[in-house]
DNA sequence: ACCTGAACACCGTTCAAGT
DNA sequence: ACCTGAACACCGTTCAAGT
């Protein structure tokens, strides 16, 4: 189709309305991934909840990708970060990661953000340093506390995608355990032998994984 | 619109093809997802690729996220289960977590499918059976034996992912090195000062997080 | 500077029709 | 049983036009 000189008329049926803001664009943003998960947190999702035209949001955010990342950051603004005295860095820690895991489970979808997006914002920032901070404290040499620092996050944030992503998808652990409890147990000894134990724990679960990571970042320093 | 009683006539132009084929089409998505990324496996485009509609599809999958999980479990076949002498169940391990590794380096996009997605198929299986298998050799009782297994292969996909991911929004290591660089010293004292740690290390890194689960597994009799 | 509506190039999924 | 094309209800992003 040819339309080169096309002829193009007035669009607008109302006049502009008042300027938006990222502030208000980010919190529309994080209350539609709270309330929907991910799918609800559109473009044009935001743009109808605050009663404009996707095109505007552009104006605030250079795409989608960099809206993710101000999301996720938002979305750990009530992480919280114990006192700080250094003889008790180990119960801080673990009390910091708790909160951390905590918040994710209150709005999943920001775990899978966190897990696809380079953390950069303030909030980010202040839990990475305080966990750095933290295993100086214990004694981790600057690569141990470094590395381990990551491990940390990356685990804490994979277990909240992984329950988050799971229960999106309508799947029980119910029904996923059922379906390896009916596999060949001579092709899968282990799996059909260990079910139970794959699937219990949760709580306690966490929490010896934070035990084995801490563990083993202080027996192997770098 | 009412069309309730429109009348609808032929709109074929060409005579049905040979039959398509579940393997077929998750050998054509995977292909896709190894060249292209996730976006790049979309179902009109295996279609495409397939020379059909993407309506074709469903009488072989019911949705996409029935094929991610195909299409992962296919991802996995190339990954080397070594031979399992129960002395060596270590380094074995190891062995095996790194054959891990390096199947999702090479086709990126594996690896988010498989932080996504429930592992049912034969390969997954196999795998997480083999781990189990180790763990045990290594002294694991039941409990630490399931919840370690599932760590480690927790920490393989998501460093996997991590890096696929990254490359795939074109962030370079330096990009994101420099920006923690260039923050305030006072605030985030130990993200300035660990700056070099933190984005040091790969193969060397990989290797010590390999450890320290390890070995917080063995030091956390569960 | 920023809001607006249309347009472009995509999605997954369903369904009546045809073989 | 399974292929086909149209349709539905969505996406992110760009752009000319308007204020």
């Amino acid at each position: 189709m040819d339309n080169t000189n096309r002829i193009i008329i007035s669009r607008r049926t109302r006049p502009a309305k008042d300027a938006l803001s990222r502030e208000i664009i980010v919190k529309t943003a994080f209350e539609l991934l709270a309330a929907e998960g991910l799918s609800g947190m559109s473009m044009r999702k935001i743009a109808k909840h605050l009663d404009t035209g996707a095109s505007s949001l552009y104006v605030y955010v250079k795409n989608i990708q960099e809206l993710y990342s101000y999301v996720v950051d938002y979305g750990l603004r009530d992480v919280i970060l114990p006192e700080g005295r250094p003889n008790s860095w180990k119960s801080e820690l673990v009390s910091l990661l708790n909160s951390y895991l905590n918040v994710l489970y209150t709005s999943p979808g920001v775990a899978e953000l966190a897990l696809t997006t380079i953390p950069i914002g303030p909030y980010s920032l202040a839990i990475n340093e305080y966990i750095l901070a933290r295993l100086q404290a214990g004694g981790a040499q600057a690569k141990s506390a470094a590395w381990g620092a990551d491990m940390l996050l990356l685990y804490v944030t994979s277990v909240a995608f992984e329950q988050s992503s799971r229960e999106q998808k309508g799947m029980t652990l119910q029904s996923i355990r059922d379906s390896y409890q009916s596999l060949d147990a001579v092709k899968y000894p282990m799996l059909v032998r260990l079910n139970e134990e794959m699937f219990s724990g949760d709580e306690e679960r966490f929490q010896w994984g934070l035990e084995v990571i801490l563990q083993g970042i202080l027996h192997n320093p770098k």
